[in-house]
DNA sequence: GCCAACGTTGGC
DNA sequence: GCCAACGTTGGC
């Protein structure tokens, strides 16, 4: 990644987002065993995260993948490879995330797809985020905030990318 | 394990 | 449309 962050790719401004995931359910490892490092981001169930997803998110967008929990830290850097599209696991009654309100012609739920980039060198804990002063506003560390997508600012991803050690 | 914060549900 | 009850999230 070079310097001047927002970068452009065909004119397109990239944005960057925070991907939370509960390590026991889905783990970075978990991303990194599917083939091609690619893997589906299902089962949000949140209809702020779902607004993101369906609306704002675009191919090309970044993300930092971060572990909830015992650990809670941002570990790697994740690309989103497809825009937001229905979430079929709501249409399964076997599936955990069967939603009997969403239909094929009325989905209420969407997911994306998303690759595997690089580990951050240095993963950063939440509590190294909450320390930093320039990252205050950062939606993460928004009191009682519950969304497993949220936004992150070009100056927010640029201090956790050096915070990371990340550079390319 | 606790509990604050929040979203959702459902009775009215 | 209001709001109390409930379930879930997630840091600590």
């Amino acid at each position: 990644m070079k310097s001047g962050f927002p970068e452009t790719r065909d004119q397109q401004v990239i944005n960057t987002w925070l991907l939370k995931t509960e390590p026991s359910s889905y783990s970075l490892d978990d991303l990194l065993n599917c083939d091609k490092r690619c893997d589906t981001w299902e089962g949000v169930r949140n209809y702020q995260a779902r607004n993101l997803i369906r609306d704002q998110i675009m191919p090309g967008d970044l993300a930092l993948f971060y572990h909830s929990g015992k650990a809670p830290a941002a570990i790697a850097v994740v690309e989103i490879i497809t825009a937001g599209y229905p979430d079929d696991t709501a249409l399964d009654p076997r599936s955990p995330y069967y939603d009997p309100r969403s239909t094929i012609e009325n989905p209420r739920w969407f997911r994306m797809d998303v690759r595997w980039l690089d580990n951050l060198p240095r993963p950063v804990p939440l509590k190294a985020m909450r320390a930093e002063p320039r990252l205050a506003t950062m939606a993460l560390l928004k009191k009682g905030q519950r969304l497993s997508v949220l936004p992150v600012e070009p100056h927010e991803w640029r201090i956790i990318m050096t915070m990371g050690q990340y550079t390319t």
